[in-house]
DNA sequence: GCGGCGCATGAATCCAACG
DNA sequence: GCGTTGGATTCATGCGCCG
């Protein structure tokens, strides 16, 4: 389905904001600058983007028991020199920020590859860097050869459109999501894998998938709901699968077959949220902060109930005031018994510990933003 | 002292390696492009810089010349600024390329505001990135106004002078500082205070002071005992005094008299570790090496014991001179027949080869430490 | 059904010395 | 310079099999 159909879909278009024009909820097969090309300009609230990272790989590389790594080998992420990757990169930043509304804001990942280049690019079409965020993978592939440190993280670049830009940012969203305390700048996610990571006879679809966790972040931290979200290399969907999911609207430009047909059919089967739960926090006063008893005493975790860390290791009981009750007699907040049964000098309970849900560990956390998207008008 | 007098001090100065002409454990006052120009080519180890972060916050910016550019807010001198500090950047990154050894490394260290710039300039002058490194900052200064993410890390960027050239990295080190686990690409380190921040008057004395640890961590990473480190922009003297303490030597290259002053004073300060505690963990490669030849004319292996590997699924017979032949007809080194009998392009046949002793299996490897052990002093 | 073990795998710029 | 060879090198996670 092309751009020229201009077809609309979906409920929350609002005139006002979302041009007619707009093919939302859609992939737009092609190449990303010639489909760019296409939309009007300043009709797009934000854009995620993951361009190909231009790793220029050598030879063949095996792991120390023998086995073969399997390298992103893809022709599109091949280029000759540094001086076209460059011309590609501004090629597209300038589309984007034609696209952009003037309090739009862009997002760019990568690796050290190409960050640099496409930083360098960002700033020279005049968009204006509100923050780098690194995104710390909490099991990264090693360094086989022992010849460099290991190359743990990714780097984002969050930009406006200028200087003088408005631009949309949920502080108080993030503050909670941070038990707390301000979002920082440096973000742990673990690669995308298991049930998440889409496979095809047993074969991943696409090399480099991104874990829903990260746009789950991003999406609720720079827009609103039924804003418009532009990914232009859209690969398998993740930017709106989440989308779809926190109630945004997206649109995605993706060249390859395979990719839009996995994308399609996981954006389907993608539930939206309730609106109740997608209000965001406004105000520090109509957010108090939320204790663990709290969530006891709605139901989210019944007394009685043991908690794990990751690596089942350690357990405590939950008990009826929102204490915890560890075997080695240890008893107190989520945060002290953490500390206590590691016997370290602190511990965010609210990451240490895990509950057993549908037949997989998830962190007490995640009960919290639950209970905070239910309850918040 | 300029660099015109050619002082050499210190103790571990060997001719060989380091040219008579360098001043090395000195500052040298001044510019540091004109500086590092009267320095001989490759000669030196290491490079070290903490440049000016960028210009739109005020800092101070030098074009080429030497000449300070004013602060400019304009949108249309936004690029001319940009181009002034890129050339900025460019012309100290070029002569940094000409001093260093062929097997020398440089590191950077900058913010989003300054180092997509620098890691472009990097890449285009030749350089060969080798890691980005993420300083996350234990306790960063919070974002008050609430407007975005709280920037909680800095950036370095390490680099061999190309693709192909060889440089240290002491591997083994940093494994054990990690805690036998491979160090990764994120390092978290509180912000410089305490005693360790220079103050004069009650008043910090620069601006930026980086904290010793993270200079332990790359200096003890990336140079061996008695290698040339430079900082061309030496401010109070951390990679100094850190070098000095972990026996190596340095160059620093500043203009102001003030930061000269205190670096002097602190680095006088500085107490060297004993060469005991200098000792890192080291690489079996630097051990002698031990032909498997060796092992089976000392009697530590008898000619026509079988060998297999840890699941029996293969077996190779030792001969007099060291060699293994495998029933398959397969004769050669340890590793060979190991790789042949797999079908795998490597093996490491100290690993992989196993001998049967008090009814276990125990690797060959077990036999070279007990002979190492056995025959080193 | 549960726990333990083995195996596969992920955006990776992944060797050095010698003849 | 290039081909050959010695030999150094991995962490977290998910899944499936087996006892």
């Amino acid at each position: 389905m092309g751009v020229m159909e201009k077809v609309v879909r979906g409920r929350r278009a609002t005139l006002a904001e979302t041009p007619a024009v707009l093919p939302l909820d859609q992939i737009l097969r092609g190449d990303c600058i010639a489909q760019m090309k296409a939309l009007p300009a300043k009709s797009v609230d934000m854009i995620f983007a993951d361009p190909p990272y231009n790793l220029q790989l050598g030879g063949e590389l095996f792991r120390p028991d023998g086995s073969h790594v399997d390298a992103v080998t893809d022709e599109w992420d091949k280029f000759d020199t540094f001086a076209h990757y460059d011309a590609f990169t501004r090629a597209w930043l300038a589309e984007a920020h034609r696209i952009l509304k003037d309090d739009g804001t862009i997002w760019v990942i990568g690796s050290y590859h190409n960050i640099f280049r496409v930083g360098a690019a960002v700033q020279d079409l005049g968009y204006w860097i509100l923050n780098d965020i690194v995104w710390r993978k909490a099991n990264p592939m090693p360094n086989f050869r022992g010849t460099r440190f290991t190359n743990a993280h990714e780097t984002l670049i969050w930009a406006s459109k200028g200087e003088k830009a408005k631009y949309t940012f949920n502080y108080r969203s993030m503050k909670t999501l941070n038990d707390e305390l301000q979002m920082r700048s440096d973000w742990e996610f673990p690669i995308c894998g298991g049930g998440e990571r889409l496979k095809k006879d047993g074969v991943k679809v696409h090399p480099t998938q991104k874990p829903e966790a990260l746009l789950y972040r991003i999406l609720l931290a720079c827009t609103k709901p039924g804003d418009v979200v532009l990914d232009p290399f859209f690969g398998t969907g993740t930017t709106g699968a989440v989308a779809k999911r926190l109630g945004r609207r997206w649109m995605g430009i993706e060249r390859e077959g395979d990719y839009i047909a996995a994308a399609e059919e996981r954006i389907a089967a993608a539930l939206p949220l309730d609106e109740s739960a997608l209000a965001t926090m406004q105000s520090p006063k109509s957010q108090p902060k939320v204790a663990f008893g709290v969530l006891v005493e709605n139901g989210y975790l019944a007394p009685g109930t043991m908690l794990v860390d990751t690596k089942r290791r350690w357990q405590a009981m939950v008990r009826a005031d929102g204490s915890l009750s560890s075997p080695c007699g240890a008893n107190g907040s989520i945060h002290k018994v953490g500390s206590t049964v590691q016997g370290a000098p602190a511990c965010n309970g609210w990451t240490f510990w895990h509950y057993e849900a549908e037949g997989a560990l998830k962190p007490i956390d995640a009960l919290r933003q639950t209970y905070l998207l239910a309850t918040q008008p």
